[in-house]
DNA sequence: AGCACGCCGACT
DNA sequence: GTCGGCGTGCTC
């Protein structure tokens, strides 16, 4: 029997992301397992915490004589599930390099009665006078953490405590001193949200036609035969937490059979594939979990799952509450359903035994986590698969680069459906050179073409839908005279024009009234420039008066319910026109819009992130996809200055293959993923030189790990030798600016890793973070002054930095 | 995260 | 000399 528990504690810590071995009293033999829950004393003065039951041992590595006793078992439950869990957590903390911990905790359900997550806030609570007699009495003893706090709080007089403990230097301690004198209130503020209900509706079958049967037969043959010879789901590792030599990162090597990805266009079926699979391995008495991008889960969709599964599915959205997660978390591992749809995170329902995960939209960006632990979708659901000897699905119009290259190896199978089943063709896609539309002098953000079929649609009462591919540019404030942008004072961005005249900034919501006059040169020819959707909707009011426009933005959208609100508007036909970004194109079907204008194809290409081209052939090939889905053909107007670039160009032609061989060349050629892997060290300072001082150490850390001869002064030789062995295709970028340089006042900066082995990667980032505690281990702040720099790392980054 | 311990300047 | 705050180290 096993005397010892080895337990992680819930504090999210560097310092204490270990185990902790616990004596397992008799009352409590055989109700502890793998992933319970605990109540254990901890730290001088015994206080009770609670922490999570890894592992078990019969021996114990420590001095008896420290070894306390685990006081309580607060859920026993977890069985195969916790183990799986933790496995998971255990991989995700190796492979994104987070604290095993903050891994547990997201992989683990919600539990019932959770408080809801709180943010720590301290106030001041004396009156200005009072404050500023303090601090002169404080200053007057030398009081300097004290003095430090109040002058502070006297300019802001409620801030976080995490920013107070931090960044201002302050012991809890001293904060918890003064909260009893009554100078200061520590608070939590709490965030609530609202659940929601779906109506019931009837059964109908499923008709599917040659070649989707021939999919689902084709993945359901490779998971019965990935079941061979295996009853459960395999023992994980005896393991979890070490780091066990020589054992790989899960690379995505072959494993045939294990993924499958859908190359189905918009309209071709795929989820009735999807229905169909789940309905079949549901059948074989297992789990499936159907992910969605965050926002997009249709009305119609949802519906179609109710009609085949009944009570037996269940949906995870994230406007549910902790508690209602819970209860879904609970049905789940009781076996009261067996299908879950949800976002990410309905990754982590506690299945007994998941059969299938299939992700839908699987390129979209918010399957990537970028909370800690910043792991993607797609890798933990096949993660979780080999786990479990389940299969993955994938299904997209516009697979990603990632997916579609691993399928070019053999590593994924590969499934297309090119036929439109909802009887519409293929809609009529025309390029309106904007250049071209410029020498003729039309100076509207309308071409020629699209104006007169929008003129035809609406003669017709057909609807049109206008699409404004806007990143972060939207109705910037630029002098005519000098050229002087308007930015904002804590941001490296431009601030945007909205109603009233106000400009204010998209990252820190900073405000400020429309100046009259230029402040650099005084000039009274200052304007917006590059029209937002705000302007378009009035542009368009002007040109079609009596057309009726509907526009959707974040602005129009931040009340709540009226992104639904909106859609459904659209959907009934109060409106002709829809003006929108990119939350228009996600995944609804209008039967009656004909006509998808593409206000201008090239803002997402003007950036300097290497998934531009990617994301842009995306929207587009998205974007008209919403054209024509009922039984007229669609029109699709794409406006550009850029007609030739390759995007533009085969998005046009809805051909998905030529942008790829075309895409992945560019990635080859440049080793950039899927080709390669990339680690990004993202250093944050709100002192700029400090920033860049360290980002210069750690460039010079790296280069010397990895073989490279520059001259970059070593930082701390001490704190690891040696070269990376075979660190040859090691490629190091920067440090260089970040894509927002400064924000919230904060200077970011970014180094760049490329290699094709993972596992090097994370020996990088190893090195670093041994580098950045040996820093903190230095005495004195002067010289390197390293305690208000912040470094991160992300692996395989989605979203530029 | 939070508690104990040891150092150091201030004050009766 | 003691008192009390501040920084550091450790927690099974």
């Amino acid at each position: 029997m096993a005397q010892y528990a080895q337990i992680i504690i819930d504090i999210s810590h560097e310092k204490l992301d270990r185990p902790f071995t616990y004596r397992v009293p008799e009352s409590l033999t055989g109700v502890l397992r793998t992933g319970s829950r605990v109540l254990i004393p901890f730290g001088a003065g015994g206080r009770l915490r609670t922490g999570y039951v890894i592992g078990f041992t019969d021996t114990c590595s420590v001095p008896p004589e420290k070894v306390k006793d685990v006081q309580e078992a607060l859920e026993q439950g977890t069985d195969r599930t916790g183990q799986n869990a933790i496995a998971l957590a255990a991989w995700m903390k190796e492979r994104y390099g987070s604290t095993l911990i903050t891994a547990l905790k997201t992989v683990l359900p919600a539990r019932k009665n959770a408080r809801p997550a709180k943010v720590r806030e301290v106030a001041l609570k004396l009156s200005p006078d009072e404050a500023r007699q303090k601090l002169a009495f404080y200053h007057n003893k030398h009081q300097v953490a004290r003095e430090r706090l109040i002058a502070s709080l006297l300019q802001t007089p409620s801030q976080p405590y995490s920013l107070i403990t931090e960044k201002l230097h302050v012991n809890a301690a001293t904060l918890r001193a003064l909260k009893d004198q009554g100078i200061l209130d520590i608070s939590s503020r709490t965030l609530l949200r609202n659940p929601v209900c779906v109506p019931d509706e009837g059964v109908d079958r499923l008709a599917l036609s040659p070649e989707q049967q021939g999919i689902v037969r084709g993945v359901l043959a490779d998971f019965d035969r990935l079941q061979r010879g295996k009853t459960g789901p395999s023992e994980v590792s005896r393991d979890p937490y070490g780091k066990t030599a020589g054992q790989p990162p899960a690379e995505p090597e072959c494993d045939p059979g294990r993924v499958s990805l859908l190359h189905g266009i918009t309209g071709s079926g795929k989820t009735e594939v999807y229905i169909s699979i789940i309905e079949q391995i549901v059948a074989r008495g297992r789990q499936a979990i159907m992910l969605i991008p965050e926002i997009s889960l249709t009305y119609q969709t949802l519906l179609r799952f109710y009609r085949h599964f009944g009570d037996r599915v269940s949906v995870m959205n994230s406007t549910l509450s902790e508690s209602e997660k819970a209860d879904q978390s609970e049905r789940a591992r009781r076996g009261d359903i067996d299908v879950i749809i949800g976002p990410r995170s309905a990754l982590f329902t506690p299945f007994p035994h998941i059969g299938v995960i299939v992700i839908d939209e699987e390129h979209e960006n918010s399957y990537k986590n970028e909370q800690m632990p910043k792991y993607h979708a797609r890798e933990a659901a096949v993660q979780i698969a080999r786990m479990q000897d389940a299969v993955v699905v994938l299904g997209s119009a516009t697979p990603s680069l990632e997916s579609y290259y691993q399928a070019q190896l053999g590593h994924y199978r590969l499934y297309t459906l090119k036929r439109r089943l909802t009887g519409g063709t293929l809609p009529e896609v025309e390029i309106a050179d904007l250049r071209q539309e410029l020498r003729a002098g039309n100076r509207s953000i309308l071409s020629g073409r699209l104006r007169e079929l929008l003129t035809d649609r609406l003669e017709k009462g057909e609807q049109s839908m206008l699409f404004l591919n806007r990143r972060g540019t939207s109705g910037f404030v630029s002098c005519r005279s000098c050229g002087h942008v308007m930015k904002c004072p804590h941001c490296d961005v431009a601030l945007s024009l909205h109603r009233g005249g106000r400009l204010m900034c998209h990252y820190c919501g900073y405000e400020e009234p429309m100046p009259e006059r230029c402040p650099e040169c005084g000039s009274p020819y200052i304007s917006g420039f590059r029209a937002g959707t705000e302007a378009i909707e009035n542009g368009i009011r002007k040109m079609f008066p009596k057309a009726r426009v509907l526009r959707m933005d974040a602005d129009t959208t931040a009340k709540k319910g009226g992104y639904e609100k909106i859609l459904s508007a659209f959907a009934n036909e109060e409106a002709d026109i829809l003006i929108g970004t990119q939350m228009i194109v996600k995944g609804h079907d209008f039967p009656n819009v004909t006509l998808v204008g593409i206000l201008l194809a090239d803002l997402s290409l003007y950036s300097n992130d290497y998934r531009a081209a990617e994301r842009t052939f995306q929207l587009l090939t998205q974007a008209a996809g919403r054209a024509g889905r009922g039984d007229r053909k669609g029109s699709v107007v794409i406006q550009t200055y850029e007609p030739e670039h390759y995007a533009v160009e085969h998005a046009s032609h809805q051909d998905y293959e030529g942008f790829y061989r075309e895409e992945i060349q560019y990635r080859s050629l440049l080793q950039y993923p899927p080709v390669c892997h990339m680690l990004a060290v993202q250093i944050t300072s709100r002192s700029d030189d400090h920033a860049q001082a360290e980002a210069g150490i750690l460039r010079g850390l790296l280069g010397k790990i990895t073989g490279e001869t520059a001259g970059q002064p070593a930082g701390a030789a001490s704190s690891g030798g040696g070269k990376i062995a075979s660190a040859h295709g090691v490629i190091l970028i920067g440090p260089a600016a970040a894509s927002i340089g400064k924000l919230r006042d904060t200077y970011r900066y970014v180094i760049y890793i490329k290699c094709a082995k993972y596992d090097i990667l994370v020996d990088c980032k190893d090195r670093c973070e041994a580098l950045l505690d040996w820093q903190k281990a230095q005495p004195g702040g002067e010289a390197g002054s390293v305690s208000d720099v912040y470094v991160d790392f992300d692996f395989d980054p989605v979203n530029p930095f």
